[in-house]
DNA sequence: AAGCGACTTGATTGATCGTTCAATCAAGCC
DNA sequence: GGCTTGATTGAACGATCAATCAAGTCGCTT
């Protein structure tokens, strides 16, 4: 199995569904962009769907090498690698004038009626996230109130990113973004004041 | 002008757009839907995108009267009013298996290099909807605390709103949905109460 | 060397898409 | 009763799409 070939197709489907879309994204388009010819593709994918599928689980099993790692480098406080994660984000629609943000939140509004199977990839992705998110909300320990829930936490941070993200990009204009990261930054604070007040009183 | 072809139109491709999205919605089906033939939907619209057009004028045009008066029917206090129409949000993914959420934030994220017409409406849309926040949060008054930036909370209103949907859409799950609302629900309790301090400081 | 399987080539298919257009019709006006 | 205008009909068009397939290439095994 010649994997080269294959990997052309999903990083260069990965680059497309970013910029177009899915339905916007045609196989000439992919084709096009990796010098592979139709046949070539259709050996290895079944279909365009299946195409989506391998991007969707490259982006699953690279979130921690292509994602966390780069935004998280030198970066070692577990609350500021929440918001350094973030500006990653921010660093996207920054160089791109606003037109890419999460592609996966993209490709999760976009497909209205998905198969099961990319249903599932697009939440398993969204769980990873989230996870990597729980695990720092883990690691500040009692920086953060007791008796508050970290998990819903960790979803109301991706929760914050998509829709910031999605408003910069209607807006063009990065200062959505920036402003609903800043809102979100007050509300740590006061979380993080809440806790210290539980420190005081104990 | 025969209105009530055109409005015909409009009214299937809001529905058909919200099931499907804008691009897997074809011409024909909402001819077929409305017993619409093509030369008559040509006769009142340039293209397909200038239906799009209209259905988000509609959109914009009709918030008031058909997303917020039902919304806010019964309920007066400017706090609970910006819940109930989050909990609007709520019965809509509800009643439809977490198939439909927000049809704006929808097309917002479908549409990757939208008619800058387009784009304007996009973002009309959200403009008012954050203005019918922002004057909740203007309605509060000293029940927040006097240093918030009522805007800004008012944008992160929206954010955790399409956040929320697009989260329970992809899980299929209403209890992404809710989490993140009573994470909006806690922040807002944190700053009566931080409002409440400054009141009894002064 | 022969055979085999993995991979590539690129023309081709048939369906579907948005759009066009000549025609017909109905209603109102001078 | 001609003329205009607005609206409707539905067949047809060209483009584009995802997908197919027969032919060919190459490397590896026996």
């Amino acid at each position: 199995m010649n994997a080269d070939t294959r990997r052309k197709i999903v990083v260069a489907a990965m680059d497309l569904f970013s910029e177009k879309g899915f339905q916007s994204t045609s196989v000439a388009d992919i084709l096009s962009r990796t010098q592979v010819h139709s046949g070539s593709l259709y050996h290895f994918f079944p279909g365009k769907q299946d195409v989506l599928a391998a991007v969707l689980e490259a982006y699953r099993d690279g979130i921690e090498e292509w994602l966390l790692a780069p935004a998280w480098s030198g970066v070692e406080d577990p609350v500021e690698r929440i918001f350094a994660l973030l500006n990653a984000y921010r660093t996207l629609l920054a160089t791109s004038d606003c037109t890419y943000g999460c592609p996966i939140g993209s490709l999760a509004l976009e497909l209205h009626e998905p198969d099961p199977a990319i249903r599932d990839l697009l939440a398993a992705n969204f769980e990873n996230w989230t996870q990597a998110i729980h695990r720092c909300l883990e690691a500040a320990g009692e920086r953060l109130p007791a008796a508050l829930d970290r998990r819903r936490l960790a979803e109301f941070v991706l929760t914050v990113m998509e829709g910031a993200v999605m408003q910069a990009r209607t807006y063009r204009d990065i200062g959505y973004f920036d402003r609903n990261v800043a809102m979100l930054r007050e509300h740590f604070d006061l979380l993080i004041r809440e806790a210290d007040r539980e420190a005081v009183a104990a």
